[in-house]
DNA sequence: ATAGTATTGTACTAAATAGTACAAAATAGG
DNA sequence: CCTATTTTGTACTATTTAGTACAATACTAT
């Protein structure tokens, strides 16, 4: 039944090749350097990953986005004032010290790479990123109905309003790589939320 | 003096180069996908583009800036109602039948791709974006003045607001290729345009 | 122990890719 | 028509890259 135990955990090489991906996007990952993050070999690599590149990619959004989602829940689940938690999320984008945030995010990246070279990973990203649409769209919900959130906008406009702003300012970011312009910014981009 | 002549013209095999960047991003154009598309061989191309693909990138970013930037300041020229008229920008990005608009912003895409890979041509494409923002700047100056625009918001921030909802959108754009989402969406992220 | 099984390491192949070398070609001016 | 000059086409090299083959290894269950 089980023969030569694995010498890696799933979970954290796919982790690795999420930095590799994130740091360098798609198609500058090489296998190679792939395989050197992760600390495994081919034979290891195209056993785990039959289709290669294109799948270790796939998974390592599926990943990121599960990660990303498990933890911006626990952290409104914590939060006294889930508004206020929101809107800190954005602020966040503009400490670029967190290096998180100098390289954007990892699935607004892969639209913009891939849209038309790969449009099935394309897809994927873009799947997942309506999943933190979601995420956004349930807080709403909950903080027009507790009164924290007065606007009588509909949720699911507000949800994609700031899924874009999300994407928008991660570009941002790196074009004015500066807190000074970016803090006036995000607020007034998120004036929407009153 | 003069030798052998040319077989092309430089600004014109730039374009053609421009289309390919556009469609596959920086990395996944090969040189080999580049020359057959500008329809010359590889002594001509390293003998004008002696930096190989990153000048011709370069370069490509420059001019497409150039004529985009020309083009809206034509087309301001002659708009009646020039808010109006920025407004009609921003909702063409939803109409994905315009090929230029379903592979987004070529400068939005390589800041994308490749902020860490490669910096130095990040800087070039987030400078040119600056130049875009310039645009937004005057004509918001503009507006102000003549009172088409009667919002007090300082015009450098508006014009900072615009290229990041700019961004976001071209990303959005990829999100929900959908008008019935978009035209709302845009909508809801010109309000400030009042 | 040993047979069966899943994983690993190494060596290899084949293809793609970037870039160079150099001779041939096409012009202008004398 | 000949020379100097610039561009072009072809052939070549060297490197990177993805992926495969296969034997060796390390485990489990009998």
């Amino acid at each position: 039944m089980s023969g030569r135990p694995k010498i890696f955990n799933e979970e954290e090489v796919i982790n690795k090749a999420i930095a590799v991906f994130w740091k360098y996007g798609y198609e500058a990952s090489s296998t190679e350097i792939l395989l050197e993050a992760m600390g495994i070999g081919k034979s290891s690599f195209y056993l785990e990953f039959k289709g290669g590149k294109r799948e270790l990619f796939e998974r390592a959004m599926q990943q990121r986005s599960r990660t990303a989602v498990e933890n911006l829940e626990k952290g409104f689940k914590e939060a006294d004032n889930k508004i206020d938690h929101l809107r800190s999320l954005f602020y966040s984008i503009a400490d670029t010290n967190l290096l998180r945030h100098k390289n954007g995010c990892l699935l607004g990246n892969t639209i913009a790479e891939l849209s038309n070279r790969e449009s099935g990973l394309k897809d994927v990203a873009a799947s997942l990123l309506l999943k933190l649409e979601q995420v956004f769209l349930k807080v709403i919900k909950e903080c027009q109905a507790n009164g924290t959130l007065k606007t009588k906008e509909k949720p699911e406009m507000l949800a994609k309003y700031l899924l874009s702003v999300w994407n928008g300012l991660n570009i941002s970011v790196r074009v004015y790589p500066n807190k000074k312009v970016l803090i006036p910014l995000i607020e007034k981009q998120l004036e929407i939320l009153k």
